[in-house]
Formats: C-alpha cells, sequence, structure tokens
DNA sequence: ACAAAAGTGTTGGACATACACCCATGA
DNA sequence: TCATGGGTGTATGTCCAACACTTTTGT
C-alpha cells in the first residue's frame, strides 16, 4: 500500500457562499476577484486552507475578512473536486454556506473586494464552478430551513412576525398563510414578544419579537416525520 | 491578495465509513490498516486523492479495492481538517458514508486488509479521528433514513417486509408497529409484491418485495414537514 | 394440536389547512 | 374617514398512533 510520501499534495480552499435579506429578497454577497486566473472577474469570497487552520477557521477567516463579522451561523457543503475546476491549478474547494444579518453587514465597511449583493436571479456568471456552490448552497438552504429554524439568522436581533413571513415568502418563493404561520411560530416557543412596535411600513405597526436563545439553541434539531418520533433521533 | 504558489499543498484522503445489515445488526466494516504511523491498528477503508481524479471517485476506487464492489450507494459527508489529525503530517480526510448490501459483499474475496465486521458497540477504538467520523456517519444515517428512503441499499434486491421492519428497529434502536409500519411503507407505492416466499425463520413464510427502481429513484427527495408542503422544494 | 411468526382494520386524537373579519393608526 | 397592513378564531379533514386477533404451516 501506498505512503505518505508518494502522494501529490493539492491545494486545499474555502468559498462562502453568504446569504442575506433585505426584508423583501434573498441576496447573494458577491465580489470581484482580486488576482489572476480570472482577475476583475464576479465570485464567491473565497481563500486557501493555510497550514495551521481547520477548514471551518478557514472559512471564518474569509468571512470575516470580507465582512467584518465574527459568529456568524456557517455550515460546511460537499467539497468540490473537479480536476480542471481551477485552470490555474488543481485545487479542491470546500463551499461554506452563511446566513448573515444584512443590517450587521451595512454596518461593516469593507470596500477592498469590492463586494455587493445581488438578487439570486439577476447575479452576473460566476467563475469556476461558483454557479454550482451557489445553486448547491441554495437548495441547502431550503432543504435545512425546512426542518430546522436557520432562517432567524438572517434577521435582526428585533423582528416582527410579517418580516418573518416574507423571509420564508422569499426563500421558498411562495405564500403562506399568516393565520397558519403565526400559529406554529408562536407553538415553537421559540419567540420572545418585546413591548415595542415597528412602524415602518403600517399604520398599526407590528410588534418586534426576539429570539429565546436558550430554546433557540436546544431546538436546531427540530420537525420531521415517517420514523414516529424521529426528532428523536436526529 | 495571495497567489497560487505562496500557498501550502496538502495531502488529501477519503475515508469510507461502510454499514452492513445482517438481518438483525448495523454493521461496519473495518480494516487494519498496512502501514506506518499506526499499521496494523484498526482503522476505516480510506485512500489519498489522486492527481487525475475527483473525490467521489477515489471514494468509489477505495471502496470497490475493499469490498469489489461498484455502483453502492456514498455519500460525502464533512471533512475532517484538524491539523494534528494525522501525526505523520497534515492531511484532510473527507469522509464518505457507504451502504452496501452485506450478500454482495460476502460473495466477493479480499483478504487484503483483514477486513471484518463489527457491531457498532464492540468496535475497536479506531485510529487518528476515525471514531469520530463514524459517530458522524450513525448520526448522519439516522437523520437521512428518517426523511429519505436510503435504507433498502442495505438489503438484498429481494427482501421481505419483516427484514426491512428489523432494519429500521436496528437502525433507531427502538421497536415500530408492524401494522403501522406496513401501512406506511406501502403507501409509498415503492414496493413490488413478489410471489415467492422466505420460509427461513418463519413456518407461515413471508412475501420477498422488491423495489420499484423507477419510483425509487424519483423519490429519493420524500418526507418533510414545517414548511407546508417542504418535498416541493427540496 | 400447537407453536411461531405473518398479516390485517378500526378508532380517537392531534394537527394541518382553509377561510374572513376586526383592529389600530397615520395621513 | 379611509386606507393600510396587523392581528386573531373556527370548522373540517387528514394523518398518525395505539391497539388485538386471525392466518398459515411445520413440527
Amino acid at each position: 500500500m501506498t505512503q505518505y510520501a508518494n502522494q501529490q499534495h493539492i491545494l486545499v480552499a474555502v468559498d462562502c457562499i453568504i446569504f442575506g435579506f433585505d426584508g423583501k429578497d434573498i441576496k447573494l454577497l458577491l465580489i470581484q476577484r482580486g488576482f489572476e486566473p480570472e482577475k476583475n472577474k464576479w465570485s464567491l469570497m473565497g481563500g486557501f486552507l493555510k497550514p495551521n487552520e481547520k477548514l471551518d477557521e478557514a472559512a471564518n477567516r474569509v468571512l470575516k475578512q470580507l465582512t467584518g463579522l465574527e459568529g456568524v451561523y456557517l455550515e460546511q457543503l460537499q467539497a468540490f473536486s473537479d480536476t480542471d475546476r481551477d485552470p490555474e491549478e488543481r485545487t479542491i474547494s470546500i463551499p461554506y454556506f452563511a446566513l448573515i444579518d444584512i443590517q450587521q453587514y451595512e454596518k461593516q465597511i469593507n470596500e477592498a473586494y469590492h463586494p455587493e449583493w445581488y438578487l439570486l436571479n439577476k447575479k452576473p456568471r460566476l467563475i469556476f464552478d461558483h454557479d454550482d456552490m451557489v445553486r448547491l448552497a441554495q437548495k441547502h438552504l431550503r432543504y435545512k430551513a425546512a426542518l430546522h429554524p436557520i432562517l432567524f439568522e438572517l434577521l435582526p436581533p428585533k423582528f416582527t412576525i410579517p418580516q418573518l413571513q416574507n423571509l420564508y415568502e422569499a426563500v421558498y418563493d411562495t405564500i403562506f398563510d399568516s393565520r397558519n404561520f403565526t400559529r406554529k411560530l408562536m407553538s415553537t416557543g421559540l419567540l420572545v414578544k418585546l413591548n415595542e412596535k415597528d412602524k415602518t411600513g403600517s399604520k398599526k405597526g407590528a410588534f418586534y419579537y426576539k429570539l429565546d436563545k436558550r430554546k433557540y439553541k436546544a431546538n436546531m434539531a427540530a420537525f420531521l416525520n415517517f420514523v414516529p418520533k424521529a426528532e428523536k433521533y436526529i
């Protein structure tokens, strides 16, 4: 059997698919690549894995570099490893899918990468296989969000029910019945009502809510069905 | 921003977590590692990524090397990238989780790796972070199987309902009501009843079924709930 | 005839959906 | 006062879980 010395060493990168929500649409944060090949073309934010860091650390570093944000929701997706995916040199890339509060982002200032938010269906063509990464991330977002309460990550700490419903409607590109939506949401016990209203967008105003952090952390596994009581096993 | 030449190149490996089902228990196929470090210690079957292959190809190659099987159900899990996970040299590993028909395997002969099937709770301690990989794979198996009909991959082409129920009971370490189980199963329309009975294990005999391959391929996405009609979006 | 596993139906409760009106307020 | 979006309740049907007895046949 083969040993270490005979093996080829290759480049490993991470790329971040960064989602945000502007109150109406889901958006994607893209940059213009700063070096060859494909310099100045639109791209996901990425970077090479460094000798002394794990992949998760690399993804966090890259994300912070662009957005200034830390502690962001990040999830590793499946590796991309086509031998010719990067024309310069063989590189495998591990995509990370990130959900950020777009308001937090806007407060940061980093123009080094010329980043821009794009609507998913209006984004430019991206370099390499980044378009495939985006498709995978979008699919994963829908999958995961149907089962787990992750979309809160896209909202500010205080948010209203109509905002949240808009978010779900944007993700699934459909319309939800607000009475049923509210009832289900409340039944999770994840929300805490505040005494404050958001008056932008309506005269009556909508109450703000915040997450019950304790329950939220504990309930990342939730909602299912085929194996009876499947949630017990996840 | 950095360029390609300045980056460190590292080793990339795949490791296979191979599950089988013997009619009663879920088992794991392990090997004794053939080279240093940790030579002769128990390990997952793995191998280094080669210059001209993708990760999926590497996993299939490694799996075939050990089992002789092709076309096996394989799924990529999250990469393991701790900087010191391999004491010899930094190596990131992409684990693949495999479901094989243990009967197909038994027909193959490959003693080069001294492979053995182990019960999950009686397996030896494995090298590096392979124990973590196994835990991750087991968790993923439960998660995935609760939502998608993947456990058929562990059974031979002809199987009985009681066999299938045993399998689910083994995976979830619980007992299912056979009436409800059968009804749900039948309602999927995935099974085709054969005119043949398995008489081992009972006097009455249990009918064999096979998968409706067409429907099976089409229904890998199925069963959910929080987003109304979530299955539409997955 | 009996042992051992396979096979089959019904009922009650929970939950999901569908649906329409009143409320609060700013302009 | 009216226009706008926020907020709430009920009735119906579907689906799930709980539950026990009959069938088959080898010994």
